[in-house]
DNA sequence: GACATCACATTGTCCTGACATGTTCCCTGG
DNA sequence: CCAGGGAACATGTCAGGACAATGTGATGTC
């Protein structure tokens, strides 16, 4: 019953050979403004990111590392956790804390799509079909948790790359949240207006299906009728939990997938 | 900017000038083998859940807090800082500390389809199409990180709801992982069984697409050729970083969508 | 009346210290 | 030779205090 056929010490996992404590010169600046959990955890992922802390490595007891660093534990603790939460250490109570094997990193951010395929080298466009306020729909009043009828800011865009169509982009937004101006959303994303407007964004709720193109879709996106689009809903929430976007996107699945990565806090 | 049509500061710190903010009655057990701050974190959660304390209201300061609970003030941020984590209330500095606004609540979750299935009271089952060991093909060793060639398990299913395929499922485990049975199978999802198993799974990738359905395709999931159908491709990786499980799913778009929530932390 | 300044409240950061709990491994006793 | 116990060691939890940084509101000055 105690025995499953599990066993991690052997087994496909290449034979790790008993990992030992790595210890690197970490210095911190306490003239700085910068925490000092902040810098030491700073060093501890830039030398993870670059190697200088193999995968699977022991970093070596807290204690310890805080003696030398002249910190207190609860510091360095501080420092090592948030980078257990980034899923970039892994600690293990009496073993100690080691550094992830696998080779992930970005944890999941909300993306922009403008963002992603600027970071692609994809030269992203926006197309402005419409930018104007209108009173809400039901669905959108539910969506942004507004009363029926306010005033809703409406933008239609056609994202392109390369010349050719991406996706076609239906946003909403309480009115008199953000100034937008069509020339501004034609040069950068919604999510860096938004930004850039004050507006810290926090979480987001999406729903990812897909359907087949009808006319009007195909032409819009030069694709074929009855071709498999991508569709995603999503309504953005800043950190004070306000609904602050709704938004209807449709992508052409034949140029976009979503990519991710999730992680999970026990 | 500065008129939102929702406000902070006004409607309880107004008549008093002392925001006695929602006092509610916490107390926490000492005897219990459950941390402290777990304790206290749980019945906050519990009383934001259920509207005892209404989005937007202040907690109050930590310090008081920490006093009427008999707690250190660092075991009361724990706790907050627990909440603040899982995007139930938000931390400002010189103000104090709130519930969000949004009725939110599910951080995103690493999810079975079986259990959401279940959750949503849709009765699921499983038919095992194919349950064996194969050497690992290139693309599979690389998803895995395991060695070409490699013995891997495979694992093909059909997901059901009331009788009607829903999905299906094709995944690729290390063959030393876990020992799957077939039966175990149909009546639970991979990865419950797994978690059973002491495989705690931490982290995923995965990329959400689009296409038309093949007649072949169409025909396991009885919809016709050139239906609309939703694929996803993950990669599982352990709170080691080892990669335990790379799958490739499809859906059918006309009776299936995913909904998740993203969280970003600055 | 407008603007700068100060006091206050609150969270952010950091310290020291202590004990609890889970792992590993050696050493002892059989 | 094997099994069990316990020491050593690691992280987990908790306490209490101190000062810094920041947002708010009242005060004072021009």
């Amino acid at each position: 019953m105690s025995d499953f056929p599990v066993s991690f010490t052997d087994g496909y996992s290449r034979p790790v050979p008993k990992p030992e404590p790595v210890s690197l010169d970490f210095a911190v600046d306490r003239s700085s403004p910068v925490p000092l959990y902040y810098q030491l955890a700073q060093q501890l992922e830039s030398a993870i990111e670059h190697g200088r802390l193999a995968p699977g490595s022991l970093l070596g007891n807290e204690i310890e590392l805080a003696g030398r660093l002249g910190l207190s534990r609860p510091t360095v603790r501080q420092a090592i956790q948030s980078l257990v939460d980034k899923g970039l250490l892994v600690r293990r109570r009496g073993i100690g804390t080691q550094v992830v094997h696998s080779q992930v990193k970005r944890p999941l951010e909300l993306s922009s799509l403008y963002d992603d395929l600027q970071a692609a080298g994809q030269s992203p466009a926006t197309r402005v079909l419409r930018n104007e306020t209108e009173p809400a729909s039901a669905e959108v009043a539910a969506a942004l948790g507004v009363a029926e009828g306010s005033e809703i800011q409406v933008i239609e865009r056609l994202r392109l790359t390369h010349g050719e169509p991406m996706a076609y982009l239906c946003n909403y937004l309480p009115a008199q949240l953000l100034e937008l101006d069509s020339e501004r959303l034609e040069e950068t994303g919604l999510y860096r207006l938004m930004r850039a407007a004050g507006i810290t964004l926090h979480s987001a709720r999406q729903a990812v299906g897909a359907r087949n193109a009808t006319a009007e879709e195909g032409e819009q996106l030069t694709e074929p009728e009855g071709a498999a689009l991508l569709t995603m809903q999503r309504t953005t929430y800043d950190d004070t939990g306000r609904a602050v976007e709704y938004g209807t996107h449709i992508y052409r699945a034949s140029r976009y997938a979503f990519e991710f990565q999730l992680l999970v806090r026990p």
